[in-house]
DNA sequence: AAGCCTTTGTGAATACGCGCACAAAGTGCC
DNA sequence: GGCACTTTGTGCGCGTATTCACAAAGGCTT
């Protein structure tokens, strides 16, 4: 992915948290407000981790990274670490977004809960389609993506989905970029290229599906009826990305 | 403990695929099949590495756990590069998907284009919401998630996609294993646990949305500007937010 | 207040992924 | 046929990620 400015020297005040452990917060935070709701106080890393899904010990470096946030012989208290992960990612703040592409795909993500409820606010919905713009989607009424530049310096919007036809993503993204966005969520089927300083992330559907594809072919015996060659030992891509917590 | 230290010892006769190659195939079969439409018929690894955004070595690195499949001094050809990958992939074959959950983002998977292109076939829409049970999505009529266990059966479906509330899907990846798959895809915000032998791959657009904003902020001032956690040490009720930056 | 028990935080070992750089291998020109 | 040029395939070193295992730290009981 198109990676930031290369750091490639880590003070010892290290700001730096790991990608991997970022990309792992949001997850614990899920699992945090869950207990929260559940009225949980505080809560070991070994029950947090099953909840996230990971190993305890990843858990607790992960967590090392923002602080010393637990206290031994107890655990941690949900609702700081909840309000401490917040504010490592970022969701103390709102952040305003912008949707381009109104298709079945965009649709379902003017219409996703997941966003406002973690501080994503959903400024603007454009289409290039005539048919389109001018439609009223969970209450709001799409516009044309010849106002995208108003759009973005009007709302303050730093976060735009682009969530168009693959042909149209470049060009999109180009403009959005050109009108001073630093992160890209991208959805449509293509390779967006980016200057650097720009962050962005991509969500493909049909390559989700290919990996999983792969790893049935192999549970089934290979390639074109290939036998698998590990000799009597377990599935060779049994859960290796997800792990599960529980037989 | 179940038997999972096996898969550490990885010859290089063992078809065993590095699972990071193997996320990057499709974006090589993807570039590839653009070129093919082109009428390239031949791609050095520089370039079908740009196409794909990748490192050349990366690339062919990649592609040499395949096998051997270029020309040194020429390149690749594209056409048989598209069916090694095609088939390492497994998508020399059908596969056979079930969306359960059709709000609107099993509308919109439902629509995807991606998929059918690809091989994956989609057997049966189900929802558990009477409401919507019966309707007409993109061709396919909505059944009740009662005749899940019908439906699989009866299609022989291999992969299920849900998309239902998070609340819903532990329950609804249950009864799917329970029926045989083996392969889940899943875009509810829950972590499943499933089996041994079952693989689950989720797609979470909120993360990758914290993903962005984690980044956002940093570039804002974060990592220099203040200390996130410096003098984080103000319990949850004093309200020691960050400042919006930027307006 | 001392000792026991639980759980964190982290050093150390291991595995993994990335990219450089180069020898090997093939093409095509002369 | 030989030579120069191009491009593959990969050995190697480096940085990152993961996991184990344990000492340090805090609470609780007696």
């Amino acid at each position: 992915m198109t990676s930031r400015q290369n750091r490639n020297h880590r003070d010892r005040a290290d700001r730096g948290i790991p990608e991997a452990t970022v990309a792992r917060l949001p997850v614990y935070l899920r699992a945090l407000t869950g207990l929260q709701e559940r009225g949980v106080a505080t809560v070991s890393s070994e029950e947090l981790a099953a909840a996230a899904g990971v190993n305890s010990a990843k858990l607790r470096k992960d967590l090392s990274h923002l602080g010393s946030y637990g206290t031994r012989g107890v655990g941690y208290e949900v609702e700081y670490l909840v309000y401490q992960i917040s504010r490592e990612l970022g969701l103390t703040q709102d952040w305003v977004v912008a949707i381009i592409g109104v298709g079945n795909l965009g649709r379902a993500l003017a219409g996703y809960g997941g966003f406002a409820s973690r501080g994503f606010r959903v400024a603007g919905l454009l289409d290039a389609d005539e048919a389109i713009v001018g439609q009223e989607i969970s209450g709001m009424t799409v516009e044309h993506t010849d106002r995208l530049e108003d759009v973005i310096a009007d709302h303050g919007v730093s976060i735009a989905v682009i969530a168009t036809p693959a042909a149209a993503a470049q060009g999109v993204c180009d403009r959005v970029v050109a009108a001073g966005v630093t992160s890209v969520l991208n959805f449509a089927p293509v390779v967006l290229s980016v200057p650097d300083g720009v962050d962005v992330r991509k969500v493909d559907l049909s390559i989700e599906l290919q990996i999983l594809a792969f790893h049935e072919q192999r549970k089934a015996g290979g390639p074109d009826g290939y036998a698998p060659l590990e000799t009597g030992d377990a599935p060779p891509g049994a859960t290796q990305y997800v792990e599960a917590v529980e037989a």
